[in-house]
DNA sequence: AATGAATGAGGGTTCATTCAT
DNA sequence: TATGAATGAACCCTCATTCAT
């Protein structure tokens, strides 16, 4: 009822503004973090007005889930289509080179998902997301590496090492050879024998 | 025109304030991470006027800071006093003990460095902060555990593992008894043969 | 290329779909006030899309006007319906039983009209109107009820107790018979004798 | 912890600042209903800044919630006083020349509870207690104006007679004069005898 | 050294309204 | 006639920080 004079409006399609919004929200969050970030910023990323945002998201936070979840997910898939294909002892070779391609492919997210995403609940959310997938699978193979240890603390372990290496290896790649990071990660994956 | 009080006695030392201070900011990171913790808070926690922050701390990153690496400090200090006085196959036992006393210690502590206070840029200084540490260590001992590895991929790994599972374990210690967990990390720590 | 619809028959009339803003608008008005209903929710009401809105109404508030002056004028011809038919004496209680009837088969204008509907000029307009509509009435009867007072005077307070006693009575009907309240409202208006 | 320059700050009366500020709310809300100020509004007109009205009122409903039921307290006050001092006979016309000395000198007010006021619940709320008092009143005297008429009916008729009168004379006290409106009132209020 | 009232730049979000399709 | 994505000004409120006392 108040005043309220407007310009205009073009109308492209739903999914493709949908999709501006992702890929500028991705990268400035990747950059700043989801506190830094502000809904303003994320709007003039994706060259809308900052109403049309909420034409899509609900709000900030659940937009970064969105991100998040999607993004683990495609990790997971990731990680599971080696499995099966591949004599065992090949295994934490191919799945080391795969966290790697994954960062590589996906160097905001990884930064999202496991630096500066702390920002917020949603990053811990993500974390024990993948906490829980690892444990299920290791408590599926009763000989395997994690034989006689704890399922979670292996898996809680075990994730803390890749997100912190994927993390580190994602800001700049040409840090370490792809080889030598395959290489430590499997080493350290190869528990000794008990004593 | 009123007894002038004895000078050089001040109400209350600039030390006693500041430790106020620091003592309630503690408390309310941990509760609530850095972004959801005013300096209203930690004044109004602190019992003092909301001004009187600005009097002992230059904001509120540098409180934070603050609290920060003292914390890393005291865990690198924890883990070096151990070396050298013991048998070095037990060493991996004796640190891991060592890490999950200093988790249980300072709980809401871990929670600020290693997840929720992820909030800011100062977590990952921190975090980079120890990985220099154990690299270094690492470094200087070329017949160790980690011999043949890159030292850096190896000590992001390593803080990656010991940041999660003492951030999970101090949110609940009842997860799991000490000596599963002491189990689990001396396990993964003792890389197997190479191939 | 398909078949063409024949000509002259609109999917839906240009009045059926007004008529469904109007029905929309009304209820929505009366649930949770003028400021509260978005131009968005009277277009979900109706069942059609946001825009469609503007080709019907030129804005909110106009769309309001329309709905509060149809709802006085029709108030306005029920009291009128009255007169003429009955003896003088009766009228009052006549009156009364139609601001009843009124106010029973309106509830959710009176509530727009009187109470919440404050929120905007246009009650205040539609007030005046039946007051000036009061006014003239008894200007025209110089030895009525209010003979020797000032009129506008006088249908202010009119007024004003009828708006009041309408909204409190279509709130909850049952708080009162429709008896009592007629009772009343006709002692009300039965001004004593000068002292 | 975001950019945020300050200039500086002087350090008036808090109770001064917070009379500014009602002083300052009262007549926008007057002059153009709640909805249609705004904080920075109110701030404006009170000479602060716009923070500063957080600092002294929750939110701008409890801030009108406040001169809002100050306002009407002052109003049962008035009315009060009179009872007792004078004549049963006359208390009709000293409460009628209440009602508008009350509207007189709280032109603004008066406006705001009655007429724009009802753009919330806050003024539905302030009537109603009106009405209450009124009600209590009525019932505490069985042989009054209002014997054998609903108390309920007979206040909310009364109420609502007042505030229309009342709002009407205070938006321009030139169009009749007091003596006209306060006779007006008191015959209104002499209801005759039964049929 | 301490106080606490004040500052004011934004932050997230809403919504009346437009217009290309 | 109808659609619905888009606009963008504006709103309420927060909070790190300052400074007169």
């Amino acid at each position: 009822m108040s005043v309220s004079p407007v310009s205009g409006a073009p109308a492209r399609s739903r999914a493709a503004t949908r999709g501006r919004i992702l890929a500028s929200a991705r990268a400035l969050f990747a950059e700043r973090g989801l506190h830094d970030v502000t809904s303003h910023d994320i709007a003039r990323g994706a060259g809308i007005a900052s109403g049309t945002f909420y034409l899509h998201f609900k709000d900030k936070q659940s937009l970064f889930r969105e991100i998040a979840f999607d993004a683990v997910e495609r990790l997971k898939a990731r990680l599971t289509e080696q499995t099966g294909d591949v004599a065992e002892a090949d295994l934490p070779a191919l799945r080391a080179a795969e966290l790697l391609r994954f960062a590589e492919e996906n160097r905001d997210l990884v930064h999202i998902l496991f630096a500066r995403g702390g920002a917020s609940a949603v990053a811990e959310e993500v974390l024990e997301h993948l906490v829980d997938w690892v444990c299920d699978e290791v408590r599926g193979d009763e000989t395997g590496e994690a034989a006689g240890l704890d399922p979670i603390v292996f898996a809680q372990a075990r994730v803390g090492m890749w997100a912190r290496v994927m993390t580190w290896w994602a800001e700049s790649p040409e840090r370490a050879s792809r080889q030598t990071v395959i290489h430590t990660l499997v080493a350290l994956q190869r528990t000794g024998p008990p004593l």
